[in-house]
DNA sequence: GAAATATTAAACACCC
DNA sequence: CGGGTGTTTAATATTT
C-alpha cells in the first residue's frame, strides 16, 4: 500500500509551537464539540500512529474562548502506555484521558486490521467520557479490543452457511470500521469467516458481485485511491433495517443449542461480538466525533483521505487527479490552493453538527 | 401452484 | 493483454 501522504518519515519540525498543521481554531471547534458531548478529546491515531496537535488548544493565546481543557494530568490516563513515537515531532499527545475508542469497540481480529489497511488507516479517536457512557457495560474481561480478540470468526466451519449473499455482504460491511468495503475486502471477509468459501466454486465471488450490484441494499461510492481497482460498497441505509429483518427470516445455526438465542436479527453474538453489537443497534457514542476525526484527518493527508472513510459524511468528492477537487454539500465548489482542506474541513463539521465558527477577521 | 426471492452461470464492458 | 470489477441477462432453485 503506497504510504498515505503526510506520513511522517520525513522530519516535521519539533516542538508544539514549530509546526502546526491544523488551525486552531478547527481543533477547538473539534475540541469543544466533544467536550459538549461529555468527553473530551485526548488523541488521534492513523494507523496506531497519534496524529494530534491537540496540546496547541491549551494555548491561551488564541483560546480565550475555550472551555477549560482537562488537565494533562487529571484523569491519568494511560500516558505511561504511549508509545515512544507518540511523543515526537509534532505528535504530542495529551495523556490526560483514558482510552476510548470512538470506533464502536471494535473487536479486529489481526486480519481485520490487515483489512482495514488496505482500505484506509484505522482511525482512533481517544476520549474519556466525563460522565459514565450511558450504556451499562457488561462486566467486561480484560479488554483486549484491538490485540488478538478471542477470536470470533472461526466459524461454522465449512458447510455453507445459512446466509444469503446478501447477508454475507451486509456482515461484511456492517463490521468493517468504516461500513464501507471494496468488492475485495468483501471477498476476505467472507472468506476468513466462512471458510466453506475458501473451496467453494469460483462463481460465489461472481455471486457477490452480482448481489451488490442488483441489489438495492448496497451501494457503491467513490472509488478510493491507493485501493486499486474497485470502490468502495456501502449499506444504504434506509435498506439496512430490511437486511436486518433478512437476519431475522435466516436460522441462526451457529450457537450451541442450549445457549439462548442471540436475537432474532443478530448473528450469533459469540461470533460476531463485534457485528452483533452494531446489528443490535446499540448506540455507537463517538459518530460526531469521528467525524471530526475525518476533518483532521482531511486536512492532514488532504481531502482525498474522506474516501477511505467511512461513507458517513456523504461527501461526494470528485477523484480528478492532480489535487484538484470539488465538493457538494459543502458551500459550492472552487476552493483553491490552501483553503480547500480547510472548507472540507468545516463541511465535515457542518455534516457532524459542529457549529462552524466564523472566520477570525 | 404462483409469486417472490435467491443462486448460479455467463457475457460483456470498463479500467488499471 | 490479463485480471479484477461492475452490469446485465437468463435459467434454475428455493422460499413464501
Amino acid at each position: 500500500m503506497a504510504p498515505m501522504r503526510g506520513e511522517r518519515g520525513g522530519s516535521p519540525a519539533r516542538g508544539a509551537r514549530a509546526s502546526l498543521p491544523l488551525p486552531r481554531r478547527l481543533i477547538r471547534q473539534i475540541a469543544r464539540h466533544v467536550a459538549s458531548s461529555g468527553r473530551s478529546l485526548r488523541r488521534l491515531e492513523v494507523s496506531g500512529r497519534v496524529i494530534d496537535n491537540f496540546d496547541d488548544i491549551d494555548d491561551a493565546s488564541d483560546d480565550s474562548d475555550l472551555e477549560t481543557p482537562q488537565p494533562a494530568v487529571a484523569c491519568g490516563g494511560n500516558a505511561g502506555n504511549l508509545p515512544p513515537a507518540d511523543h515526537d515531532d509534532d505528535l504530542t499527545s495529551l495523556s490526560w484521558l483514558q482510552d476510548r475508542n470512538l470506533l464502536r469497540g471494535i473487536n479486529l481480529t489481526k486480519s481485520d486490521l490487515e483489512d482495514t489497511k488496505s482500505i484506509g488507516s484505522q482511525v482512533i479517536i481517544k476520549t474519556e467520557s466525563k460522565t459514565p457512557p450511558p450504556m451499562a457495560r457488561v462486566p467486561s474481561p480484560p479488554r483486549t479490543p484491538c490485540k488478538a480478540p478471542p477470536s470470533p470468526p472461526t466459524v461454522t466451519t465449512h458447510t455453507k452457511p445459512p446466509y444469503s449473499f446478501s447477508c454475507l455482504i451486509f456482515m461484511a460491511i456492517e463490521a468493517a470500521p468504516a461500513r464501507a468495503l471494496p468488492v475485495k475486502e468483501i471477498y476476505a471477509w467472507i472468506v476468513r469467516h466462512f471458510p466453506y468459501f475458501k473451496h467453494a466454486p469460483q462463481g460465489w465471488k461472481n455471486s457477490v458481485r452480482h448481489n451488490l450490484s442488483l441489489n438495492k441494499c448496497f451501494h457503491k461510492v467513490a472509488a478510493a485511491p491507493g485501493l486499486g481497482k474497485g470502490s468502495l460498497w456501502t449499506v444504504d441505509p434506509q435498506h439496512r433495517a430490511s437486511l436486518l429483518q433478512a437476519f431475522g427470516r435466516q436460522p441462526i445455526p451457529t450457537a450451541p443449542p442450549d445457549t439462548p438465542p442471540p436475537g432474532k436479527n443478530a448473528p450469533d453474538p459469540q461470533l460476531f461480538p463485534f457485528l452483533a453489537r452494531r446489528l443490535a443497534g446499540e448506540p455507537e457514542p463517538g459518530a460526531d466525533e469521528y467525524l471530526a476525526a475525518a476533518t483532521v484527518l482531511a486536512m492532514k493527508y488532504g481531502p482525498a483521505v474522506l474516501d477511505q472513510l467511512p461513507p458517513a459524511a456523504h461527501l461526494v468528492i470528485s477523484r480528478c487527479a492532480r489535487d484538484e477537487h470539488s465538493y457538494s454539500g459543502g458551500g459550492g465548489g472552487g476552493a483553491a490552493g490552501g483553503c480547500e482542506e480547510r472548507r472540507t474541513a468545516e463541511a465535515l463539521l457542518n455534516l457532524a453538527g459542529v457549529p462552524s465558527e466564523p472566520a477570525p477577521s
